[in-house]
RNA sequence: CAGGCAGAACGGGAAAUCGCAGCAGGCAACCCCUGCUGAGGAAAGUCCGCCCUCCACAGGGCGCGGUGCUGGCUAACUGCCAGGCAGGGCAACCUGACGGCAUAGUGCAACAGAGAGGUGUAUUGCGUCGUGCAAGCGGCGUGAGGGUGAAACGGCGGUGUAAGAGACCACCAGUGCGUUUGGUGACAAGCGCAGCUAGGCAAACCCCACCGGGAGCAAGGUCAAGCAGGCGCACGGGGGCUGCCCGUCCCAUAGAAAGCGCCGGGUCGUCCGCACGAGGUGUCCGGUAACGGGCAUCCCAGAGAGAUGAUUUCCACUCCGGGCAACCGGAGAACAAAAGGCGGCUUAUAGGUUUGGCUGGAUA
RNA sequence: GGCCCUAUCGUCUAGAGGCCUAGGACGUCACCCUUUCAAGGUGAAGACUCGGGUUCGAAUCCCGAUAGGGUCA
């Protein structure tokens, strides 16, 4: 992913937690607001109720790999937050990349869910 | 063959596509393209030590902290190697903060028990004397036996005695001093003398010996951006070794600036430190070994919210189901991920591989 | 990433080697009191984070692990 496309100021991480559009999930909460730039930026917060680090750098690495795949599809213009729950734990990768795609539908984020 | 002991190396392998990070080249730079490289034995815990950096260079005394058998290795260590001693195990082997409570002083030992450290004590007992018809009571001697306790002032046999006792004797254990031999040494073995047993706890204070200045790469420097200043600093002030004292050094010296300290305000960016090192591999030499030296060869992560992910094929391993079998289908595969580097320790770890001892059984 | 601190009933705490089979307060439960509730009284249950070591004896001393918390740009 490229750094461009990386959300990492903290500000911009409480500012969608105070303004954005959420859903959650047993495994997943996603936050989502519109910035003020052409493209989307993206941010993972993987918490210590996760395990250790390799099992924080595992899941953040999957979510960075599931949203690789979904940019081209997503309308552009926005900041997506993602937090993993504890329920991500263990599962595979296209049970994950599903309920990420079902998340996005739900906040109206794909190409082709209009308006 | 079974069980057990001590080590060593490994931690699935071979590829394809997409994606990420660094370096080199193609360009003078970005984008882009090509090539190469890209987590561990513990990267972990941060328990020790060192390199490195800063504190205006770090000296003395007190205090504080650490270490504690001997010899060696190392940059250094609470590490490693070899040895001694003590304890455990049939053995291979393992464990040990292992200086000093007879080189000083202080302290502690609940409960039980007559008595818990004072050449101290006397409940029962043993003996004897007095008294009493007797049971018993009282005095004296004794400390062997019983009993209490974690621990009770040598063991066993004899002499001795009213009863007894290292009171005395033989042997043994233990202690101190002297001495001989072996060893660099810790220590071991022996001889002689003394004396007659002189307890435990220093991971209790402490004493002795040795070591330690403090902080840490968010150290520290550099460039850029941004902001708002205020207070304190002479008969001596502020600061540097942190707890104290001395010594010493730095700054200011009365107008301001500068400096130091405290409070407040601003920024949350760049680059360096930051990847050739007490480096890896192979081999030879010295050394019992840890380790040291020579030669050859290799370059082997370097991010900044933090690079290893996704999909697929084949082989290898384990388990489950089916099958006589070949095989087929399915599932699983530990502990855990660099953040300046290095040497150790400690802790976590599925699984198989391999080397050398030991014990028991069987066979020859 | 570095440097520190702490851990005792459900909660807050006392404890400094034996008096600890661990004390107190709030809370919980039972009983008494009251027409009932509250308050009050009486009583009960309930803990030394874990594993080793030193010691006759450890919540306490030492070592290791675990879990929380603080601080530094």
């Amino acid at each position: 992913m490229q750094r461009r496309l990386r959300l990492t100021r903290s500000e911009d991480f409480e500012r969608l937690r105070q303004t954005g559009q959420s859903r959650s999930h047993a495994w997943l909460v996603m936050n989502v607001a519109a910035n003020q730039l052409p493209h989307n930026r993206y941010g993972i917060i993987t918490t210590k109720k996760l395990g250790k680090a390799v099992q924080r750098n595992r899941i953040k690495r999957q979510l960075r790999e599931v949203l690789r795949l979904l940019h081209s599809q997503l309308r552009q213009g926005y900041d997506v937050v993602i937090i993993a729950r504890p329920g991500i734990m263990g599962q595979p990768f296209h049970a994950i990349q599903r309920i990420v795609e079902q998340a996005c539908h739900k906040l109206m984020l794909l190409s082709g869910d209009g308006g």
